[in-house]
Parts: structure tokens; sequence; C-alpha cells
DNA sequence: GAGCTTGGCTACTGACCATTAGCCATCTCA
DNA sequence: TGAGATGGCTAATGGTCAGTAGCCAAGCTC
């Protein structure tokens, strides 16, 4: 790592002149293809270095190594390390949020709408672990605009949940004992999946959130329709 | 906050002959009662610290402060401030694995055992939830003898919860999908006890405790050994 | 082709921090 | 009473880091 940091450390700047830069200027694209956007790149390579790091860990000159830039060279693209994280916190709470709206939109079963709501829960936490995990995580490195806007979310996120489980609940289709300690589970099972799902394991994003669905609906006591109860045949992957 | 910090900043030495000490030397105990333990003090307030700030947030100083000392006057009782943080995790995942054994000894009936592991496991990450948020979330900030330490004990722990879940399925008692996906979903409900319980809230830990057993034992498919299922009697708190 | 813009770079600034060094007051115990 | 142990303290050390300043090369535009 940081191979071309300490060799043409080019004592004054008229060194350059000799060609000691080992990675030439080439700030737009050389052919056609736009240099893949620095600035996105910078924001997956800081996700990836606050998940596997954490915020505080992780160095600007680090984010900067991972897209072969210096760290310094950085602010010509972001304000601040703090608004990559912010910019990863509120989009990731946003995104869940509007999942779920599309996730229930036009569905009248509620035990429907929870199993939806659930799977679009899950396929958000196996799909973007990364966000997910690091959302999590990092809720105290975020300085107080910010931090007080992803606790709304957050819990605009739940209550959508809550209230779902206890419309359920008066209807008679779920027979829970506390619809917020329900809800907490659900979410709280999902978050955990952003800690150790990775692609190619044992189960696919679909299997995954297809499992999820159904406990779920256990934890909310569902009551089916018809006869069969939920998540009776056991082994039956989907 | 650290208001006794920039006072009797003492130039010299000699200063503290003319009493400039606003914390006189007192270093065992005056009457009776041994000053109480500072060590154990040092641990508690470092563990309050790093749920709060986070362990790479949180200083020497903070925690000195807090015990009301100075930050190097900490290394008259522990060597590092990492050894704070690995004490705490690696005694958080021996309390877990140690009372989970003696929840089910002596149990025979699987469902039974599940429901006494599952209130183990709530009850500590509800009595204990400082010990715990900061288990979880401080991992990645634990160098490496340690770190794999409390990871080994972590996935011995999952192991017990997944092997009863097997056993039970196996003994048709259970009916699950996936025993993994069902222990993962158990335990990660725990660890978000942790984050948002607090005692004098909606729930007591032993509301809390009964609750989740029957949630464990819904996600486990138990079927009853008698006539009722689990968990029918929607607001029947305890 | 001259000037502007873009996006690199190095050097520096100003903080902050864990830990060590070494001083000293108090207590304990012989 | 006096020597050693204990547990405070300040000062210093060695290191890290976010962000700024200012230089410069290459591309774009007129």
């Amino acid at each position: 790592m940081s191979s071309a940091q300490s060799e043409g450390h080019g004592r004054s700047h008229s060194a350059s002149r000799s060609g000691s830069y080992e990675r030439p200027h080439r700030p737009a694209r050389a052919d056609g293809a736009p240099v893949t956007d620095r600035r996105s790149a910078i924001r997956q390579a800081a996700l990836r270095l606050f998940a596997a790091q954490g915020y505080r860990s992780t160095t600007m000159a680090d984010i900067g190594a991972a897209v072969g830039i210096r760290g310094p060279s950085l602010y010509k693209h972001v304000t601040s390390k703090h608004e990559l994280l912010a910019e990863i916190m509120i989009g990731t709470m946003e995104q869940l949020i509007a999942d779920n709206i599309v996730a229930v939109s036009g569905i009248d079963d509620v035990r429907e709408q929870l199993r939806r709501s659930v799977e679009a829960h899950i396929r958000y936490h196996a799909r973007h672990r990364l966000e997910a995990f690091v959302g999590n995580r990092e809720i105290g490195s975020l300085d107080q605009p910010d931090q007080d806007r992803v606790l709304g979310r957050r819990s605009d996120y739940e209550r959508r949940f809550r209230e779902l489980i206890e419309q359920g609940a008066a209807e008679g289709a779920f027979h829970v004992q506390s619809a917020r300690i329900a809800s907490y589970s659900i979410l709280d099972m999902g978050i955990g999946v952003a800690s150790w799902f990775h692609e190619g394991g044992e189960f696919s994003v679909d299997q995954l959130a297809y499992q999820y669905g159904d406990i779920a609906l256990r934890i909310a006591g569902a009551r089916p329709h018809g006869g069969t109860s939920v998540g009776e045949e056991p082994g039956s992957l989907r």
C-alpha cells in the first residue's frame, strides 16, 4: 500500500520537470471514457473504508490512496471528511424509507404489506450492507445538525413498521404483546443481516428476503387468511 | 466538565507546597472505606465513555476526569487504553456464554431450553447494555490477539443457539427453514435491545425477557406440547 | 497560442493524543 | 522516625491527522 507515496518525493517543485511523477497528471478524460467520476469513486472508497476500519480510524490519506490520489487532493472534490459520512448516512435512511413506501403501495392486505416491507428492508441491508452497516455503527460520529436528521428519519422508519403491526392487530390479522417490540425485533434482524451477509454465501438475497418475510410474520403472530399458517414447510426454500 | 483542569496548573512543583492543589493527595483510604476501588471505577468510567463517544473518541484524559484524576495518572492503575477495551469485550462474551450454560442446564425440553437461553440473552443485553453495546460496536477497534478471541467466543455463542434449534427441529419441536438464520435473528434482536433499552421505560427487564422468549419460540416455529401455541394471548404481559 | 479552469501535488499549520519520565506528598510498616 | 510503596501531578515525546496554501501541468476555449 501507498507504494507511490515516498518515492518521487521531489524535494522541490522543479523536480517534476524531470519527470519524477509516477502518476502523470491526467485530470480529465484521456480517451472517450470519463475517468470514472472521481466524486463517486471517492464516496465508494470512503464507504468501504468506513465500514472496514470505522470513520475515526479512516484517514483522508487512506481514502485518497484508494482512488489513486493524495489526501489533500480529495478537497478538490469534497468539502470535508464529515460530508462523506453524512451523505452516506442520510442517503441510507432516505432510501430505506423510499423503498418502504414503494413496497406497501397498492397493497391492501396487512400481512402482505408487512411481508413486502420486511423483504424490502432485508434486500436493502443485504445489497447495501456497507451503507447499512456504517449507517448503524457511526451514528455517534455524526455531529449535530446531521445526527438529528438521521435519528429523525430512523424513527420515522420504525414508526411505519410499528403502525403497520398495530393496524394488523386491530384487524385481528396480527397478535402481538407489544407492537413496538415486534417492530424493533424485525428491524434489528435486518440490521444484523448487514453485519454478516455476503454475496455468494449460503443464501441469495431473494432467499434471505423470503425467509425473513416469514420470520416477521411469525413475530407478528400472523393469522393466515385461509388454512395454512406462515412458514409451515420446513426446508422449502422458496 | 473538566472544571478542575486548567486552574491550579501549578507552574512549578514547589507550588504544591503552598497548597495550590484542588484535589489533595489522598491515595489510600482516609477513613475505613477504601476510596472505592479506583481500578473498577476506571473500568466503569471507560465503559460509559466508550459507549457514549466510541473508543477512538474517548481520551485517557476523559476517563481520568470521570474518576477525578488526570489522564497520565491512569497508568498507575491500568497498562493501556486498549486493555480497558479488551477487558470489557472479552468479559462480555465470557459472561454471555456462562449465563447461557446456566440457563439450559438441567432442562430437558428443547422449547424450554430455547426460552431460557433467549431470556438470559435479553436479560444480559438489558442489564448490561453498555457492555453489550460496546462489545458489538467496537470489535474493529480491538487489535489482533484480542479481536480473534472475541470473535471466537461470539461464534461459540451463536453455535449454541443454532445447535439448539437444529436439535429441536430434528425432534419435531421446531420448524424453521434455516437454523442459522433463526439463530442470527434471535441473537440480533438481543443486540438491538442493548441499543434502545433503558431502565424505567415502558417495560421491565423481566417483561422484556418474557416477550422476547415468546418471539424466539415463534421464530423457531415451536409446536406446543399440549394445545395452546406460543404467545397466543395478545396484551397479556406476563 | 494565451489565458482560464481543473485537479493533481508538496509543505505546512494547528490540534490532539497515548504514553513516558520524573517529581513529590502521603501512608504504611518496621 | 525513616524507608519504601503508592498514587497523584506536570512536562515532554513522538506520532497522527484534517484541512489550508500555494505551486504547477494539462486540457479547453476563444
